[in-house]
DNA sequence: TCTGGGGTCCTAGGACCC
DNA sequence: TCTGGGGTCCTAGGACCC
């Protein structure tokens, strides 16, 4: 049965991959759409509308105001980036943000140097999750076959889908973007390609509000010419070394031959560097996952020393396996590789974990052996950032059965 | 102007078992 | 006593992603 793959009709596989457009800081213009067109960063500080409402009825007291109105409450009285004192980074940017300079993961002292008059607003967390699922319902009432990518991006498998296949999948894109904007009053933008690799791609190329379609053809004239870096996959270091060779752009990536890439990225991940600059990638949508590890962490004010700032570092430490086993036992895990990380002042992160012998989510426990995971660090040294982490975890109700262990070593001292 | 918090996956060495 | 492999688990670090 050779002959029955050509067919006109023959569905091919299409891919897409969606990102909802400055996501964070959307949620927050949906609350004050006066700031709308403006330059707004998301990160740090912390709520101010109680201060903007007391300011709103000592300048206007004729009239009764009140947390409804917080659409009304005129833009100049929003705190500004340039007032920002601390080590928080942002999340996003507004469009209007970005022309400054002004990008997600940078430091916000940084940004306010190149944008003071922005508006600071603390991420909302509750209400990114509820437009998160929203958004994504949304989407899986017309397609099922959904990967969530964390809570503004997901791949959607277009190639069943009732209309996935006309226009390459514009026709699907566009009831998808106007369903989500219809239900959440938000725009994205989508990618629809063969796969997973360069739909990713292909969602960033009319960025905000917009759909490209790529096709297996369009390999040589859309994907080669971009950066390496724009492959999902290739960071910083590699980048680095691709340049280091001479290699810049996907094109001059897929000129070399694999066994070169072998001898200089070893055997995986060179063989994987030619596989995508040729656009290959058969990955499935993976509709569901199973989390491997929970951690939380804190990065101070200012660098603590384990023994001058014990008391602080003790309650912070505390804190985090409590917070870790409210997560856990939340979702319904348990876990018993139990760890540490830390951040020491010239940023050098350490980790020291240990594998126990039964399954847990038990707050005294986790600060129990994190405890004794932070005794084989240096804490000479000022640090930084502290974290607790629970791996190897497993459903509460479907813990494997206990492992035979052999006795433990008798105590010589 | 120094760089958040929550994750996944990979590598590599050593222990230990068959 | 010496020489092998293969396989799994554990730990630490690092790259990368959102």
């Amino acid at each position: 049965m050779l002959t029955a793959v050509t067919t006109p009709t023959a569905r091919i596989r299409r891919i897409a991959h969606l990102d909802m457009d400055a996501f964070f800081a959307s949620v927050e213009l949906l609350r004050y759409p006066q700031l709308k067109g403006l330059p707004v960063v998301i990160g740090g500080g912390r709520r101010r509308e109680d201060d903007m409402l007391a300011r709103l009825r000592e300048t206007y007291p004729e009239r009764e105001w009140t947390g409804e109105d917080l659409a009304h409450i005129p833009v100049e009285f929003f705190p500004r980036l340039e007032t920002y004192v601390g080590r928080g980074v942002a999340t996003t940017a507004t469009y209007a943000a970005r022309q400054f300079g002004v990008g997600s993961a940078m430091g916000l002292m940084k940004a306010a140097k190149l944008c003071p008059q922005a508006i600071l607003l603390p991420v909302d967390f509750d209400e990114v999750r509820r437009i998160s699922r929203l958004f994504k319902h949304t989407i899986r009432e017309i397609a099922p076959t959904v990967e969530d990518r964390g809570v503004d991006e997901v791949y959607i498998d277009f190639t069943d889908v009732p209309g996935g296949q006309r226009e390459g999948g514009r026709v699907l894109a566009r009831l998808i973007q106007k369903s989500i904007f219809q239900a959440t009053g938000l725009t994205c933008s989508i990618g629809v390609a063969p796969n997973k690799l360069i739909a990713k791609m292909a969602s960033e190329f009319h960025k905000p509000n917009g759909i490209s379609i790529v096709h297996m053809e369009d390999l040589q004239t859309l994907i080669w010419p971009l950066p390496c870096r724009k492959i999902n996959g290739v960071g910083p270091k590699a980048d680095a070394k691709l340049q280091g060779h001479g290699i810049h752009t996907i094109g001059e990536l897929a000129q070399r031959e694999r066994p070169w890439l072998v001898a200089h990225f070893g055997k995986s991940y060179g063989a994987w560097l030619h596989e995508v600059s040729w656009g290959r990638d058969e990955r499935a949508v993976q509709t569901e996952s199973e989390p491997v590890s929970m951690s939380r962490e804190t990065t101070f004010d200012r660098d603590l020393h384990a023994v001058r700032d014990r008391a602080e570092l003790g309650a912070i430490f505390t804190r985090l396996c409590e917070q870790v086993a409210e997560d856990l036992q939340r979702k319904g895990y348990v876990g018993k590789t139990i760890g540490v990380k830390l951040r020491y002042d010239n940023f050098q992160i350490v980790t020291r974990d240990s594998t126990i012998a039964h399954f847990t989510s038990d707050a005294a426990s986790i600060r129990r052996h994190a405890g004794l995971c932070l005794k084989r660090v240096d804490l000479t040294r000022r640090i930084r950032l502290l974290g607790v982490r629970v791996g190897s975890l497993a459903k509460l109700g479907e813990v494997p059965p206990e492992p035979e262990r052999p006795p433990e070593p008798a105590q010589l001292f």
